[in-house]
DNA sequence: GTAGCTTGCTTCGAGTTCGAAGCAACTAGG
DNA sequence: CCTAGTTGCTTCGAACTCGAAGCAAGCTAC
């Protein structure tokens, strides 16, 4: 048995599980949170978020896809819901005619703004206050490692449709 | 500003980001190894994966389904394709005529242990080589206490249907 | 320029998800 | 026992998700 595939220790396997338990229990939450006080989905709050964050208010599709880990039509349907309710407008880019470019309306950031409290208590209360200061920092740093190597791995939206890097 | 809802500094947001971008980016990972490896999905191979890990192999529904963090009537689904399948069988448990005792299949067994090897080797080169020893015992305490706060906090699947603890 | 590629997005179909409502088996209180 | 409440699971409908296929705009090399 190689190295690769060789079981996993206690450890290992406790971090990986405990990861994937606490990132489902905290989006469950949230989620409800969201339903009830915006009538917004996890992955909405989470594009309006980025929207809301980004320099000038709006993003390409595919980088708004792949900051939020989700498939390209996943992201065409929820675009098209949000506009819908006036959040986001589309516009083609003026650079690159296809290209769209997602702007937060006033609409879209004022919504952002009233339901980010209710957000901040539930992670708060679900995963912060279960955390020392010291551990805050150390789980912080230790993630955005882990977030930083992954990433650098596998294009995940919109993977090289033909060729790969090297060949 | 209430403290609950005060914004979160750079080092909270850090981690909550951070988190939820790490379990994503893994999942999504590892569902793709369990897609071409065992034709599985991810919330499959882990029902397998806890049905093999329990004491005798079985396990009622409704454990099952607070286990992985999933609802009640996906559970049933689920459980229908990969008994069709012959992974699992159900049966209505001895002493509660409600409950449904599910059970691992010798075919599930082989199955789960057919995908493991490659599902170590995903999880190892995304999680665990970006982690420095020290690192993967910090990680794994600090989510443990977490997951168990979180537990403690709120019943997910199966909340009270009428009444509430206090009324 | 133009043929052949790559890229950005959308459409489409099939499969999956959830919560609400429903049904049967237990349980408590009289 | 009966009645009312609770619990375990399934069914149902509506919504969401993904990848494959499609389309148009851009790029490259001749």
């Amino acid at each position: 048995m190689s190295r690769e595939t060789a079981p996993l220790d206690a450890g290992q396997l406790g971090a990986y599980f405990a990861l994937m338990e606490v990132s489902s229990l905290l989006q469950h939450a949230v989620e409800e949170h969201l339903r009830a006080d915006g009538d917004l989905s996890y992955v909405q709050f989470q594009l309006l978020a980025r929207l809301a964050d980004s320099p000038e208010g709006r993003l390409r599709m595919t980088d708004l896809a792949d900051g939020v880990v989700y498939s390209r039509s996943g992201l065409t349907y929820q675009a098209g819901l949000l506009d819908r309710r006036g959040l986001i407008s589309r516009a083609p880019a003026a650079d690159d005619e296809r290209s769209v470019m997602v702007s937060l309306t006033d609409a879209g950031r004022a919504l952002v703004a009233q339901v980010l409290p209710g957000h901040i208590a539930v992670v708060r209360r679900l995963l912060l206050d279960s955390l020392e200061k010291g551990d805050l920092a150390i789980l912080s740093g230790v993630l955005g490692t882990v977030r930083d190597h992954m990433r650098a791995l596998p294009p995940r939206s919109a993977k090289p449709r033909a060729s790969r890097r090297s060949r």
